[in-house]
DNA sequence: GTGGTCTAGACCACG
DNA sequence: GTGGTCTAGACCACG
């Protein structure tokens, strides 16, 4: 039984800067925090955040510029609208799908409950 | 931010338990292994079961007779139904929307994945 | 032989609270004492007061709002005389007509004595 | 708060002895268990069952024959039953007329209740 | 052996 | 400071 989180920290911590960036928090061209002060904030150890970081930046997300520090790249928002989409439809869809079968619900109820949703934006809570 | 589970651990084992239910591993009447068997598979403390267990019954899925065990409530299944489809519509069903919003898909766009997966049932990762 | 009361104290105490209700020392939407306060009065563990209070919020007598407190819910006077009276009639009555057996009274001795009662209302002790 | 039974122990085994003799448990004339018995029964001191025995004898309920034992006396019987009946109508019966009173219940409800009961003799638990 | 209760003490989230 | 969860360990009733 897994009572904690089976996900790689490192990429915990990716998932709430993609995030960040799908918000408009951080803006393309947008200096993120550094390293250390990201490592500070979450407590855990830097060499995790690094990772993070060099990760997010082969994904095309983030940039370096040497001395500096990270910032994110001129297509970031596209490339995390992407790449979340992408495990969306990966993990996330079919694992909902799992869910309604369990409970009973056929893809056609899960239908309806979306034009419900869309006759009716506010009925399911807001962040 | 959330290296671990925030859902309580004696409502996690609920919900395996439940699952288990809907999964007809174990029917209406069958016994369940014992508060202390669970603990042990678990690695979790007696009193955590137990309160699984009382939870379960106070909803009426479970039901004991003292002194021999704990077994599945005549209506134990719709019961499980019930309890999960409310938690589904409650809590997951505004979740995916938040989350389908922050991607930029619509309601509209989850309804024709659905009308797709209709077309195509097995599109999907089976369990 | 019971030298000791065969109730569970966290029952005992979840009486206490619903005794105070019923006579409207604590009313709807009042704040009632802290867990730890409870605890202290009464000599008991704090756990044993949690779990009277979850047990009353179950059964929809008290409301809590987390960080404050415990609170008279809404409907708590109607829910407290609805729960008790269900044990008088399952448990207390019962218990009454077979000591009326013992003693050799039938239930008409028995009516008869509320028909007495209800000529002369204060003829028993008031508390 | 009284978590135990706040009646004195050697009354709590009058009690139960008077039951014995009104259930036609011992009959009058019997011999019934010795002090000593009766202590290692109920892990008791001696003494205080010995103070039950002479508070029974003094009620004209036992009897004593020294250095045989005690018995139910001639008339034990009737006097159980006539010290129950007084015990019932000056302290149980106004408790009884108190928890109507709390619950919203009229001697008049409770008068209902018991023709019901005789109508339905066997709607409530016997023993 | 099974469920059931209680204590003691720790730690957490929320405000 | 408030509620909420969890562990460890004890002891009980019931069969």
């Amino acid at each position: 039984m897994e009572f904690r989180n089976p996900q790689a920290i490192y990429l915990q911590i990716a998932d709430l800067i993609v995030e960040r960036i799908l918000r408009r928090r951080w803006r393309e061209g947008d200096r993120i925090p550094s390293v250390r002060e990201t490592a500070a904030e979450l407590e855990v150890n830097p060499n995790t955040v690094m990772r993070t970081y060099t990760h997010l930046q082969d994904a095309g997300i983030l940039e370096t510029q040497r001395g500096i520090g990270y910032f994110v790249a001129k297509d970031g928002f596209a490339k995390s609208l992407a790449l979340e989409r992408e495990r969306f439809l990966k993990d996330e869809l079919p694992s909902i799908f799992r869910r309604l079968e369990l409970l009973g619900f056929s893809a056609e109820d899960m239908a309806h409950m979306c034009e419900e949703r869309m006759r009716n934006p506010d009925g399911g809570g807001g962040q």
